[in-house]
DNA sequence: GCTCATTTCAAACGCTCGTTTGAATTTTTG
DNA sequence: CAAAAATTCAAACGAGCGTTTGAAATGAGC
């Protein structure tokens, strides 16, 4: 209302509704010269997913991501308007297409079994397979993205938290109505707080909580490390899933003693 | 070695070994009067407790918590010294009872048990019921704390994690042991894996991830909210620890599909 | 009631933060 | 090649940060 200054901004950096594959992506050999041009603002995507994994949003400034980048300090907030911005941008860059890979593996093994409930073993791998291909397939870049993503998780920020709730909603929903399709005899509510653990346990494992040691006593020379892990972890969450229903109303079966 | 500045602190503040109960709980009516003196340092942890749950460590500014906690700046650097030892005597004051109760706890369950392992569900509860009495007894000081621990663990922060890595150490290696011996056909590196999946589940779930509401559509007005989630939550991890297994170099069974 | 240690207070210090600016530079366009 | 658009750059802005300081206020001991 009053006077809402116009922010200089590309053209093409805040629009892009679909942004058909830009086809930019490097197919020669000068990409590893530092003073390459060009590339910014995928520079500064690439520091700032790094970064932000490393330290959090909070304490990591414009100023470490843009000199770690070779960039100028302007340079982010000219190609992405805010901080805000640009950590939201880091996420939708990896997460959209991740969560859209889960969707669409979970509508092919739903078409495969022409009408017949999933197992839980297929639903769940409808979840990691993209996840793990993204592990794999972007050498460094997709590593730093999901320890980045499980810590996003638990972060309190609002903004962050908004963020990832809509970028997650459409994927949770469908996967909630495949897991109560898997398991009918569990009530709704209760396929959702299971949901809900599934979540927790691999955003968790995906956080690669190993910088504080406190369990195992991680291998980090293992480059299948993540396949490893989630290999491991896919067995524990489904037989959580199908775990007898606890009755929540009854008082002896758990924590009673002492209490 | 050059000049190591003294810092004023409190006789009283940064000594103290065990700390023998200090009986000056809230026995009177003039606790919630505002103007009342004398527990300064109380009044900042528990606002800290609250704000640093609320906004995180680094978002959360010692004038912020000062501020709402009605004292002068400078009193959080008098009594505490400085930001990070007030994040971790916030820490100290429920994490030390809490954990050391879950230890006693599980040594109780192992004495009646006289040489027979644990059931994991017995163990669970060793881990859940402490946390939950946390949960009920300070009204509202221990669910801020449960959220507030539940974010800690996945804060990048190297501070934090050495932290928390060490108040932890001696509870893990407690637990891990009495799993192990729960479960002895499970390799002990597996065992080890699932304690880490227990804990990413459990402080995802106590972090309270209610607020970007992914999936269950919660109900606050419940105020025994936490006792019905760990109820919840309990059987679900334990059927996952008793999982079979899984053969890791085996490709067929997991993760096959269009990889 | 005086003394001395403890705690509170207002004010300031030096520093880093996200963001903006206007000119210089590079790239694109006609 | 000239004009226009897009991008880079050095510099600065105002604000907020954790911390320190020295004096004022408060408490306890004799």
């Amino acid at each position: 209302m009053t006077s809402q200054a116009f922010r200089r901004l590309p053209l093409e950096g805040q629009v892009v509704p679909i942004s058909p594959a830009p086809a930019t992506a490097p197919a020669g050999g000068a990409v590893a010269k530092a003073g390459d041009l060009g590339d910014t603002k995928r520079r500064i995507l690439d520091t700032a997913e790094e970064l932000f994994m490393e330290h959090g949003f909070e304490a990591t400034s414009l100023r470490l991501i843009t000199t770690a980048a070779g960039v100028n300090l302007a340079a982010a907030n000219y190609h992405f308007g805010s901080k805000e911005e640009l950590f939201q941008a880091v996420f939708t860059r990896r997460l959209d297409p991740m969560n859209r890979d889960r969707m669409a593996l979970l509508a092919a093994y739903e078409a495969a079994a022409v009408g017949k409930p999933l197992t839980c073993e297929k639903i769940i791998s409808a979840m990691f397979i993209p996840a793990l291909r993204l592990a794999r397939d972007h050498e460094q870049g997709g590593k730093n993205f999901l320890r980045l993503l499980g810590r996003a998780y638990a972060d309190p920020a609002p903004f962050i938290r908004e963020f990832l709730s809509s970028q997650y909603a459409e994927m949770i929903g469908r996967f909630r109505a495949a897991f109560g399709n898997a398991l009918p005899h569990l009530p709704r509510e209760e396929v959702s707080w299971r949901l809900h653990f599934v979540m927790g346990a691999l955003s968790y494992t995906l956080a690669g909580t190993d910088g504080l040691k406190l369990i195992a006593q991680y291998h980090p020379e293992n480059t299948d490390n993540d396949e490893l892990l989630l290999k491991r972890l896919a067995p524990f969450l489904a037989a959580g899933l199908r775990a007898p229903v606890a009755d929540v109303q009854d008082p002896d079966h758990w924590f009673t003693d002492q209490d």
